[in-house]
RNA sequence: GGCGGGUUGCCCGAGCGGCCAAUGGGAGGGGACUGUAAAUCCCCCGGCUCUGCCUUCGAAGGUUCAAAUCCUUCACCCGCCA
């Protein structure tokens, strides 16, 4: 009993756990799986750690199995106690109800809904859970749990350790329950797949499956990725990586990947990327053989960008990186493209005919730096460029004899943080 | 409900009337090295109209020339006893 897509799932580190192996094997075999994957709405956007099983859910598609993107409309008002040793402080429903849709079309972009064979379906788990009175919920769902089994769930009785939990978190794992037996229901669906730290919420359902449908059901959890540091996955010092674009720029989008320790992108590459097998050891080998030259770095951003942003982003950040950390100067570039390099940038525009502001105030106003005070401490250290020039000066204000193109200034603090100034 | 312990800067954690913007570690930032890596070394790390001033040590009052440090009340947390 051989399956293409686990051999490939594991070759790639993205099996964490999975119920009985061979039964699942099997029943992936046998034909078309109808699954699914919650993501609570937390977040106005998803982020990268919610790409990496996403892309599970890709794969899986791509191997002819039917995905079911669940958004929780409901569990995101409720507040999953997985991984938090600290109460969720509830979002007002009108905000959720908002987030929920920002993601639903987030995750639209990922899968095929359109191909008739196995499209996938977006659900929301609002839409049963909503009309279930508190009474029906109880007698109908409740009375299948033991508090004692949930107790003993690592997510509360590491709470029941800690900070204590709530009534509402500590029915989480009922709640998701409820979703993976509606979806079975529904959709015959018999596979979840979710984060590894999931594992007792999807175990919960299937327990619930079996005890009110007498099925089996399945299960396959993905490792949470970490940093070979042993720090997490995901967040930069201005904090997570988003996928909407307003939120993280493409170009800020790109550079992570780009700057991403040498020792992790082995590792990114099989999670991230679609690329075979064949080509994934090349770039790892040629990566290992000489990684200075970021061959798999560039390969990684570029294919990563691409699929969340579109081609056309991601080549806008590719010619801005080219041009503003390129060797050559910055005025022979032509105006048009130092313009596009530029617009990927954060950026600060000052009125034409005002008075420039001091070297200090401008740094600060364009946000590379968080006030005024840092502002000279990173001038006094030297981390301040201005159009890729050390000025190390705090006693200077720029001029026009600055402005590139007569209407551009570059700022930089440190190696790669960079923003734009224009005149208009 | 009673008794005791705690609440300090992004996090952990010293300080226990003046020498405290507050020891130390971590995270973060800059520089050097290099590759817009990592490791290492050096430096920085509340704000401002910056030789000074302002705001911080759970909250609000109070004592004092002077409080993160003492007193009172309140909130939350953690123990022990009911």
């Amino acid at each position: 009993m051989t399956s293409a897509l686990i051999a490939d799932l594991e070759w790639r580190g993205l099996i964490a756990q999975t119920t009985d192996r061979d039964a699942l094997l099997k029943q992936l075999d046998g034909g078309s799986t109808a699954f699914y994957i919650g993501f609570d709405p937390t977040a106005p956007s998803l982020h990268l750690g919610n790409l990496v099983v996403l892309l599970v859910m890709r794969r899986f598609q791509l191997a002819g199995h039917k995905p079911l993107p669940l958004v929780g409309g409901a569990t995101g008002l409720v507040g999953d106690p997985s991984g938090r040793n600290e109460e969720r402080s509830l979002n007002e429903a009108d905000v959720v109800e908002q987030w929920v849709g920002r993601i639903r079309t987030q995750l639209s972009k990922f899968l095929d809904f359109e191909s008739s064979a196995n499209a996938a379906v977006m659900t929301n788990n609002l839409d049963w859970t909503k009309p279930v009175s508190a009474l029906d919920f109880l007698r109908d769902i409740g009375k299948h749990f033991s508090v004692n089994q949930m107790l003993s769930k690592d997510s509360v009785s590491s709470r029941l350790e800690g900070g204590g939990i709530s009534y509402t978190e500590f029915s989480y794992q009922v709640l998701q329950a409820f979703d993976f037996l509606e979806l079975y229901r529904r959709y015959d669906c018999t596979l979840q797949l979710g984060g590894s730290d999931q594992w007792g919420n999807i175990v919960a359902g299937l327990d619930l499956i079996r005890k009110v449908e007498g099925a089996t059901a399945h299960c396959l959890t993905i490792p949470l990725l970490m940093k070979s540091d042993g720090t997490k996955f995901g967040k930069t010092a201005g904090g997570s990586v988003w996928l909407d674009p307003e939120m993280t720029s493409p170009y800020a989008f790109y550079q992570f990947w780009l700057n991403s320790d040498d020792a992790d992108v082995p590792k990114y590459l099989k999670v991230f990327s679609f690329k075979n097998h064949a080509e994934i050891s090349e770039l790892i080998a040629s990566h290992e053989a000489n990684p200075g030259l970021r061959e798999a770095h560039r390969a990684l951003a570029r294919e990563l960008t691409t699929l969340v942003h579109g081609a056309g982003e991601c080549e806008a950040a590719e010619r801005a990186a080219k041009a503003l950390f390129g060797q050559g100067e910055l005025a022979e570039l032509d105006e048009k493209t130092l313009a596009s390099a530029l617009s990927q940038l954060p950026k600060t525009t000052i009125t034409a005919g005002s008075a420039f502001p001091t070297w200090v105030d401008l740094l600060a106003a364009t946000g590379v730096v968080d006030s005024k005070s840092a502002a000279r401490r990173i001038v006094k250290e030297g981390g301040a460029y201005l159009n890729n020039v050390k000025v190390p000066t705090e006693y200077f204000t720029p001029t026009h004899e600055n402005l590139l193109f007569g209407r551009f200034l570059l700022l930089r603090k440190g190696k790669r943080d960079l923003a734009a100034v224009e005149v208009i």
